[in-house]
Parts: C-alpha cells; sequence; structure tokens
DNA sequence: ATAGGTCAAGCGAGG
DNA sequence: CCTCGCTTGACCTAT
C-alpha cells in the first residue's frame, strides 16, 4: 500500500532558487506603496504555487499544503479588485487543474489568529475575513467543497469556560458561506488545558458534524484520556464516507536534540520514527522544519526501504 | 551583500 | 511582564 504523505507550505529546495509563495509586505512598506505591490506578489506567489505543485507531481508526491500568505493582507483587502486579479485567477485555475489531474490533495491551515470563539467581536470579523480568504483561494483553484480540501482550524482558546467557548465556536461557524463551511475541519490542540479529539467529537462534531483532524504530536500534550489508537480512529470515524481521513505528524524537536531550552511542542526537521496508521488508510501531513526534504527522507527511510 | 532587528493578527504557558 | 510557539519566516534597514 503506497501511503500518501505531504508536506506544508514551503519546498526548501525551490526556495534556494527564489521559488516561494511566501512574499509579504509590512504595514509601513503597503502604506507607501498601496495595493499594487500587494497585486503583484500575489500575482508571483501563485505563479510559485503552480511551480511548487508542479515539482510535487514531478517527484509524486501527493499532498501539499498551501501557505495562507499567498495573498499578503487577502483578509484585509478585496482581492478581486487588485489589477492583477484576472491573470492571479487564471493562474490559479491552471495550479488546481495540475494539481487535480495528478491526484494531489490540497489543504490549508489558516493561522492561529483565526478563532471563532473568541468573545471579541473584531476577532471574529477578522477570523471569518481570512477563513473566506482561504476557501475563496480554494474556489479559485478548482477544490472540492469538502473536507478532502481541508481547510483546518483549532478552537484555539478556552477564555476560560470550554463549554461557552463551544457555543460561541459554533454561532460563529454558521457565519461562514457554505464552501468555507463544507471545507472546515477542527483539530485538537497542544496544550492541556484546550481540546483533545475526545473534546472536540464530544462538544462540536456531534452537534455540526465537522471532521476532526487527528494531530499525533498534538494529542502527546493533550490526550483526553484517550491512547493513540483510540483518539485516531475517533477521528477517523468523524469523516464523510468516501474521503480518507487526513492527519497531522510531526517529532518534537527536543526528542532530536539535547537542549533544554528548546519546548517540547517545538517540530524537528526530520522524523526518526514511523508513523502508525494501527494499519488505517489516512493520509499524513508530515510537519516538520525540512519540509520535501524530510517528507523524502522519511519515504527512504520508511516506505522503500521497507520492501528490501 | 549580508546580518540582525523587527514585524499584522490571539491566546496560553513558561521563565 | 516578556518571549515563545503556533500554520509558515520574511521584510527592511543599517552596516
Amino acid at each position: 500500500m503506497t501511503q500518501i504523505i505531504g508536506y506544508a507550505c514551503i519546498n526548501t529546495h525551490l526556495k534556494k532558487v527564489g521559488i516561494t509563495t511566501n512574499r509579504g509586505v509590512r504595514k509601513v512598506t503597503l502604506n507607501r506603496t498601496g495595493n499594487q505591490l500587494i497585486s503583484q506578489l500575489a500575482l508571483q506567489n501563485s505563479k510559485d504555487l503552480h511551480t511548487i505543485i508542479k515539482w510535487n507531481a514531478d517527484n509524486n508526491i501527493r499532498m501539499f499544503r498551501i501557505s495562507s500568505d499567498l495573498f499578503p493582507w487577502g483578509n484585509k483587502v478585496d482581492i478581486t479588485q487588485l489589477p492583477d486579479y484576472t491573470e492571479i485567477r487564471a493562474v490559479l485555475e491552471s495550479a488546481g487543474k495540475l494539481a487535480r489531474e495528478c491526484g494531489q490533495r490540497l489543504s490549508a491551515h489558516p493561522g492561529p489568529f483565526n478563532l471563532l470563539a473568541s468573545p471579541k467581536e473584531r476577532v471574529i470579523q477578522d477570523t471569518i475575513a481570512d477563513l473566506e480568504l482561504h476557501s475563496q483561494m480554494f474556489d479559485m483553484l478548482g477544490l472540492e467543497c469538502s473536507p478532502y480540501n481541508k481547510i483546518n482550524i483549532h478552537i484555539g482558546a478556552t477564555y476560560g469556560d470550554k463549554e461557552t467557548a463551544i457555543r460561541t465556536w459554533i454561532q460563529n461557524y454558521h457565519k461562514l458561506s457554505d464552501n468555507c463551511r463544507s471545507r472546515l475541519t477542527i483539530e485538537n490542540d497542544d496544550k492541556a488545558s484546550m481540546f483533545s479529539v475526545r473534546e472536540l467529537y464530544d462538544m462540536v462534531h456531534t452537534k455540526i458534524g465537522i471532521p476532526i483532524v487527528f494531530d499525533y504530536h498534538h494529542h502527546r500534550f493533550c490526550s483526553g484520556g484517550l491512547s493513540e489508537q483510540e483518539a485516531l480512529e475517533l477521528a477517523m470515524s468523524t469523516w464523510p464516507i468516501g474521503i480518507v481521513p487526513a492527519v497531522h505528524y510531526s517529532e518534537s524537536k527536543a526528542l532530536h536534540e539535547n537542549d533544554s531550552k528548546i519546548r517540547p511542542q517545538a517540530h524537528s526537521d526530520y522524523l526518526s520514527n514511523m508513523v502508525n496508521t494501527y494499519g488505517h488508510e489516512i493520509h499524513i501531513m508530515l510537519e516538520c522544519k525540512m519540509k520535501e526534504d524530510a517528507l523524502l527522507k522519511y519515504r527512504q527511510d520508511f516506505l522503500e526501504k521497507k520492501l528490501l
């Protein structure tokens, strides 16, 4: 069985030759230059996304996370009004088509500032704008309106009261567009005080049916009393029939390096262990600092060598 | 040309 | 109170 594994946002090999989807601009510069610069950066980022997707295809990589930085300040401006919008749209359409043709599963993981449970109205509005931007990008790429192409976020905060936080979260979830909601997934947190798979299942999934992305690494910090296998299988049970559940896998940097200053939550450069799928079919997003290089090494160490 | 300081956003943990 | 970590380091200025 070929294992589908993916990597996130950055291709270190291509980055060395200037290919990146993460060009941005700081506020002070933007105030000087205006939206023209945003447009140029977004166009260049989009072209490079196409290049990365092509590279993935050529290297038989069938899962990839799109950067949330593709449109700098995209959640603050109407991207359809950018001077290069038509060209950006065409480039993304072509990139998405390429991904579909080679069965490359694309997803996104909007930043930790996306907090639908916040009691602050401004935070909610910013979150909705950012999630809708991601969904808009996915629309332009021609990606499915399903968690196959997931837009994955955390609940991310409790505000001292989990019940209230979840109630708020669900209330705001319903403010999202159909397209955005249909792609949205939630992931278990990496702090003991936050949301485990068990809690996501009981408090959120049973209410609105949203799929849960199981993160192996986070589970070690917030197990909710479940074993790894139990949490994986509970998360898997939340996915619609016909869509292979996606999971996240990473290892602690602290395990690899003897430095007490490194926090256990930090991700390692490469992986030294094979993912235990417990015999299940899952698509695995590898989160390593060395990105596609870590994926290639993982494949060589654990998937190809195994055949010998 | 490169290094180092700084940078949009929220929250919680640790020092 | 400040820094780190998180999705993802990258921008920008001074040397």
